[in-house]
DNA sequence: ATCTCTCCTTGACCTGGATCAAGGACAAAT
DNA sequence: ATTTGTCCTTGATCCAGGTCAAGGAGAGAT
């Protein structure tokens, strides 16, 4: 991993960010200076469940799988952020303040490192800012709720075809396009179910025609056969 | 239901309940008079998931049940709040402000409704109050992910020996005393099982001499062994 | 005291998804 | 061109937990 300054390309996609964008400039300017990159080559872990958390991030390139590792080895991906997406953020109002999942790099990333103290001086002056994270905050806790529902009153075939259904690309008539952006062993963790359910899934949904497989590129050819499930 | 204005034991209780004990005495008077307090009977619901979010609310007396009803009547309890509790004061900040989950009393309760817009209106002034839901909607959210974390990564169990370490009501030397507050069908959904499996569950872990079951009581005989699976 | 309800237990059986094991398809390294 | 590694697929088998069905125990109601 490599760590250095802020460049200024980084600084402004960080200054975008509805988390940061209501700030004063001389206000975003101080937090900026102590923020830094951070280079993360793939598979590598940027922190683990339980480390103290005295930074959140936002990723600039690559994706960031946030996850929990059980004693027996059992994994399981919470979340997987994006470039232009933040992660961590909540646990700087938490007690003990140590991250609640493991944060690993699933292909080269570069992320930005915001001290959560830092910030919390922020908020502690400035109300606005503080109804965003609060915004911010509630939209994962609904996400968490739904994720819940899904695992607990839905079966694996009707969550892979919600996931489906929330990664369309492009739609064109009855029908649509999906291109998978994950490697497959991620999507299915997320999914909570084996990298061989997975296949076995896509493969019923296929014989059934109700989609098309193209190594990573799927053809939804009806939705209304898929979204029952959802 | 009955809905009528606040009695002054309850207003103190809501009063010193950490998400109000901070406002003025004056800011605190405005938004009490606009509360109602509501009397359900056990099984009444609250609310609908899906319902438009206007109130949060707060426990007095009874249990209130949080969960979720899938179409096909797959049903899965997310939280039990009993007295002293708040629970929906996340929605205020979801767009479209409605509830993501039933609220429904699962024995006769009493409850106080708190206008959403009104204590918004005093966030939107108090930054230390803005500050402490913050912390509280993060503690939610962590609790959240560890329930996630039980469902995937923990089996029927673990998750049933994880709740009985968390309910202890006394202990004594390698042993401890459970008294199962909940109807045990709640118990199962809580732990999203079906309450035929709890019961076998229960009855292994007495095989096993782990602990004892009298009805509603739990001897646990050395928690030693039942930690393992926690 | 018997009915009826709700809550819980127990037994017999079934099934969705996991596990185990064996390749196949690429891409990068030598 | 062969090796090595990663990712994915497929088949065979297994099992935790669900489903279905039949009581039992206690609490009110009449």
């Amino acid at each position: 991993m490599m760590t250095m300054a802020l460049p200024s390309p980084l600084r402004d996609a960080v200054r975008s960010h509805y988390l940061f964008e209501g700030f004063d400039e001389a206000v975003f300017d101080a937090l900026s200076t102590r923020c830094d990159v951070r280079e993360l080559d793939k598979g590598e872990i940027l922190f683990h469940k339980g480390d103290v958390a005295d930074y959140f991030y936002f990723v600039d390139a690559g994706h960031i799988e946030l996850g929990l590792i059980s004693a027996a080895g059992e994994k399981k991906t919470v979340e997987v952020v994006g470039s232009g997406g933040t992660f961590a953020e909540a646990v700087m109002f938490m007690s003990g303040k140590r991250y609640p999942v493991t944060a690993k790099a699933i292909e080269d990333s570069v992320v930005c490192s915001v001290p959560c103290a830092t910030y919390l001086e922020i908020l502690e002056a400035d109300n606005s800012a503080c109804l965003r994270l609060l915004g911010d905050v509630c939209r994962r806790l609904h996400a968490r709720v739904q994720e819940i529902e899904r695992l607990t009153v839905q079966n694996a075939r009707s969550r892979l075809a919600g996931y489906l259904l929330d990664h369309i690309d492009e739609k064109n008539g009855s029908g649509a396009t999906v291109k998978l952006d994950l490697p497959k062993q991620v999507i299915a963790s997320r999914l909570s179910i084996k990298p061989e359910t997975l296949s076995r899934l896509l493969r019923q949904l296929a014989d059934e025609d109700i989609l098309v497989i193209d190594d990573r590129l799927i053809y939804i050819n009806d939705l209304r056969r898929l979204r029952p499930y959802d």
